[in-house]
DNA sequence: ATCGGCTCGCGCAA
DNA sequence: TGCGCGAAGCCGAT
């Protein structure tokens, strides 16, 4: 049973006349499991007698994806097509445009179910879909706990505003989804169909132009790999959690990020997964699962200037406008900054980091964004170059998460503190503090080593 | 090692 | 209208 408040009705009072399948456009939850529009398709499907049908586009123009956020999602997509066969779905993977896949397949589809996207990219195409298609289109929300909009209808302010919201609702959302039985099975559709499983095929296809490729320490995707990395995570790490996040010398996060990213796991099965172990640690889990990243869903959705300096409230631009001529020492080109040739090491080895694996610790990437606006020329200059470079080399780059914590870096969802020089009020962060806290030789050997 | 001050604005209590 | 308090900090005083 999927909770009412997920599913968003778009057709207008249209009914479902004809069709020969109920069509589910998978665009952002790329999985067969736990995800509540895949199982209200086959639910719908089932009640209307027609087969399941799941279609995916592929564009190789995506927002500044690289060769690597491709590789990723299509060893994910491989896998999720091979699931929903055996399910008795049937998958369809196409090259073009999102919504115009999604329309060409509506155009024969009795009900057209998609999943959501918070970006303007992904509401644009969604709006698309929801205008062009020729039959009724729900929108399921399964890749948070709580629906967007049902969590808060404005732009919060930051976390505390937040949270007692998402903490009222947890009863009723944080709930386990079951299965539907698929009632029709789909045979041959005849609907034509890339091969998912061809993943350096597809990707010779898309003819991609970036130059940042997967290397050996990038993570492989794939729910069966997210959901063993869950396993490992709150049986050695959770434990942990409380005391031992922030360290970057060892690796005691959960790292699903990029699963989380491509939809390849549901948020709600880590939560439930964390929520079933207990502790302190799975306290702190579920508030950076849920509060921080829907929080941050909330300020892509709300804050039209989520990805420009432009997003910061009012007080944080105005110290950084004031600070604005302060001397900086040094200054590097966004090139050094890329290369990971700065004076610092332990920049440096973050920014190896991200180029080397894809990801980043969590505790190092505030203090790496933190750096970029303190050794570059204006802030608004320093939030581009953060933006970039954490969108071209982070596999969870683009993720609401990304801007986000990026905005965080210069003052978004955070409050003033000591003034002081480039930063004004804009909570600064210092070598000697990552030295006062961790091991930093450990860290930098650990990435050196890579 | 620990602690207070720094500084703004939201949201609740009154 | 007043007041408490907040993602991860920093610095200087004790």
């Amino acid at each position: 049973m999927v909770h009412p408040s997920r599913i968003h009705d778009h057709s207008g009072g249209s009914l479902p006349v004809s069709g020969r399948y109920v069509l589910y456009w998978m665009q952002a939850s790329q999985r067969a499991r736990c995800n509540h529009a895949l199982e209200v398709a086959i639910a719908e499907a089932g009640r209307l007698g027609v087969p399941t049908v799941v279609a995916f586009g592929l564009t190789g123009q995506y927002p500044e994806a690289q060769p690597r956020h491709y590789r990723f999602m299509l060893q994910g997509l491989a896998e999720t097509a091979q699931d929903l066969r055996e399910r008795g779905v049937a998958f369809c993977l196409r090259l073009g445009e999102p919504p115009e896949v999604a329309l060409e397949l509506a155009a024969e589809a009795r009900l057209v179910v998609m999943d959501a996207g918070y970006l303007r990219h992904q509401r644009a195409w969604r709006t698309k879909v929801t205008r062009g298609a020729p039959c009724p289109v729900l929108e399921v929300e399964s890749d948070v706990v709580i629906p967007a909009r049902v969590a808060s209808d404005k732009e919060e302010y930051a976390a505390r505003t937040l949270r007692p919201k998402i903490h009222r609702l947890l009863g009723a959302h944080l709930r386990s989804l079951e299965p539907s039985p698929v009632h029709v099975f789909a045979g041959d559709m005849g609907v034509a169909t890339e091969d998912a499983s061809d993943v350096e095929g597809l990707l010779s296809a898309l003819n991609l132009t970036g130059d940042v490729d997967t290397t050996p320490h990038c993570l492989v995707g794939g729910t069966s790999q997210a959901v063993e990395r869950l396993e490992g995570f709150v049986t050695r790490r959770l434990p942990h959690y409380h005391d031992r996040r922030s360290d970057p010398a060892e690796e005691w996060t959960s790292g699903l990020s990029p699963y989380l990213h491509f939809g390849q796991i549901a948020p709600l099965e880590v939560a439930l997964a964390a929520q079933e172990a207990g502790g302190q640690g799975a306290e702190d889990l579920l508030e950076e699962l849920i509060v921080r990243r829907e929080l941050s869903i909330n300020f892509v959705l709300h804050n039209p200037a989520y990805d420009r300096y432009e997003c910061l409230p009012e007080w944080a631009r105005a110290t950084l406008g004031k600070h604005s001529e302060d001397i900086r020492d040094p200054i590097y080109t966004a090139e050094e900054l890329e290369q990971a040739a700065t004076a610092d090491p332990y920049w440096n080895a973050a920014q190896r980091e991200i180029r080397l694996t894809g990801a980043m610790h969590n505790y190092m990437r505030m203090y790496w964004g933190k750096k970029i606006l303190e050794w570059t020329r204006t802030p608004e200059e320093a939030f581009a170059i953060t933006l970039a470079l954490n969108n071209r080399y982070c596999l969870d780059g683009r993720d609401p998460n990304s801007y986000a914590g990026v905005a965080w870096c210069y003052g978004k969802h955070d409050r003033p503190w000591q003034e002081r020089a480039v930063f004004g009020t804009v909570r600064s962060m210092t070598r000697g503090g990552l030295d006062r806290k961790f091991n930093m030789a450990a860290y930098t050997e650990r990435v050196e080593a890579l």
